[in-house]
DNA sequence: ATCCTTGCAAAGCGTTTGCAGGCTA
DNA sequence: TAGCCTGCAAACGCTTTGCAAGGAT
């Protein structure tokens, strides 16, 4: 797991901590320590952190902080729509404080996670009742392949059957 | 848990059936009765069961078969490229034995899931060299929102804070 | 006969929960 | 002050693993 983390901008992060203010007193829920520093930690990343990677970056500052708050409080901000679940094949949870619609690029190997944009998917239209009465919400686009490293490590490589996950 | 699944054709079946022995004798792994039937019911099944509901359904004719069998099967078969996981938000792993390129509508309230095909999807050129050197493979699109029993309990209902599942 | 695969039991990991004490509003 | 929230520890559910016995080739 790495700690490497890729920040958001802190005028962005500024206006999501005021949003998620607003959303507290709306929503009359006690504005934490605790809260507040899971949801900037979270703002501040783009890379989708898992509960764990949060919390193994607050503990730096504050080393009493235990793993099963943060977890409380993820699904408290998921219920107040301030973060979200990323959808994936397996594996811990990860977040995303990234609101706004967007895709994922996803290294089916490694697991490496980064938001993308393309107008395409945006301006397609969701289709209304689809099927047996489903009412469609938004799309969830994922485009899986290779990271670089990944892409590298496999030219080469022989692929074994049991004992290497795909 | 439903144990309630709908069937795929018959015809389909089997040809899949007859893909998994050629991909037994291809790769030299032995065809069992245990991986035969897993995947028999998997690609029966048009519903992306759990592991469990797999097992669940097994069972009723084979009591012994144990569970961490079944789990072995379904990543034997993941690594043959019989099957694949679905993504999904949280919860127990699901699998597809849809190889087809789809998409899935998920209730984004009780997890259910179906095929779904659109052609825009599966006529949008995929980027080759994303960004950071991410070489991408295939999309990979959920249409999220509430299936008709959801959508229906929903009218009317009050959202909790914590406690209720988003 | 070989050795891949299963069955069993146990461990592993990520996540959730109950309860008493603490802190926000 | 009231009661929401946290901290702690323990439980939980899903999944994986080690090892000996069994079965496919």
């Amino acid at each position: 797991m790495s700690l490497v983390f890729n920040l958001r901008s802190p005028r962005l992060v500024g206006q999501w901590l005021a949003r998620f203010e607003d959303a507290c007193r709306l929503r009359k829920i006690r504005l934490t320590a605790q809260r507040r520093s899971v949801f900037e930690a979270l703002a501040a990343d783009t890379g989708h952190p898992t509960v764990e990677e949060i919390h193994l970056r607050l503990k730096k500052n504050w080393p009493s902080l235990p793993l099963p708050t943060v977890y409380r409080i993820a699904e408290d901000l998921i219920s107040l729509n301030l973060i979200r679940r990323v959808a994936s094949d397996n594996g811990p949870l990860r977040l995303d404080a990234n609101m706004e619609p967007h895709q994922h690029l996803v290294c089916r190997v490694c697991g490496w996670m980064e938001d993308w944009r393309d107008p395409r998917w945006e301006k397609t239209p969701l289709p209304s009742l689809l099927s047996r009465g489903f009412v469609a919400e938004e799309y969830d686009v994922r485009i899986s392949g290779l990271c670089r490293s990944c892409a590298d490590k496999k030219a080469g490589r022989v692929k074994s059957y049991r004992g290497e996950k795909q």
